[in-house]
DNA sequence: GATTTTATGTCAGCCATATTGACATATTGC
DNA sequence: GCAATATGTCAATATGGCTGACATAAAATC
């Protein structure tokens, strides 16, 4: 069990280690990170679904996300129906980034599987899906899921 | 490989949050926590070898360590052969708060495992360890390094 | 024995990211 | 018309990183 908890601890400083730096030199940071991500793999999300799925304070994001809009890597764009709304969307450049960043985290990611073996991927998506918040688990579809029968 | 991203990063999160509420009432933080986690699995730890286990500096580790000695958390002791170390192990109260603080994480694994099923705890192990850094894997044990052939 | 290297500590300042609390504005919905 | 909602903003504070510079004691080396 302890060992469990130090994995994790190793793992996760690995796993965001390389994005920190390619951030870094753009002058963002991890949060920066998160809001483009979340944005680009939302488009179009409201600003208080954005709060509400990072977990901070408007007040934090504001910093955040007002710097990403002045530099051009991130839309607002009034609600069609709610004009109170702004609906947030990736520019070009941090699509560009975005990918990059996600890129190379899936690298690290394809070379863990690779590393730990056929079969290991399903068992750590499900611990880590355990792991989580209930409310964060509602996010991912249930691994086991009735399927339409395969013929 | 989205999916493994977004796992990791609500796990993790929910992973922290506990033991973040406990030192919050304590007056402490996560950098606390890291220190009181590895200086119990490791008494008698040298400040250079804590350094290179958080890869933080020295700067910033003494703001939080010295805060645990002057509350009665961390010892300092002399090394018996080289007198410039300050040997680092906790008190009793140290002890107790990080027995409590691992077992909730513990018991959130627990959790997870039992939600995720049998035979999925050695896949969510042998990826993060695949996921760390090389020099950091060197302290697990090999989960493929041949034993004593049972006879 | 003198000098250099090592282990550690400390001061000062800076940056990123989070917080709470208060208040402002525009828009929607009753 | 008015209350509720979505968002923004100002100010202060805490935490935990960082760099750079300097200090001290002990060990190691010439």
């Amino acid at each position: 069990m302890r060992q469990a908890i130090e994995l994790l601890y190793f793992a996760y400083r690995a796993f965001t280690a390389e994005p920190d730096a390619i951030l870094a030199e753009l002058g963002f940071g991890r949060a920066h990170h998160r809001v483009i991500y979340f944005v680009g793999r939302n488009p179009g999300i409201m600003v208080s679904e954005l709060l509400a799925l990072l977990r901070i304070t408007k007040q934090s994001l504001a910093r955040v996300l007002s710097q990403l809009v002045r530099e051009g890597y991130v839309l607002q764009s009034p609600g069609p129906r709610d004009r109170r709304q702004r609906l947030l969307s990736l520019t070009p450049k941090a699509t560009a980034l975005e990918r990059l960043l996600t890129e190379r985290q899936s690298q690290r990611i394809a070379r863990a599987f690779a590393r730990a073996g056929d079969g290991t991927a399903d068992g750590f998506r499900r611990v880590l899906l355990g792991l989580m918040d209930d409310e964060d688990r509602r996010r991912f579809p249930d691994p086991d899921a009735p399927r339409r029968a395969p013929r």
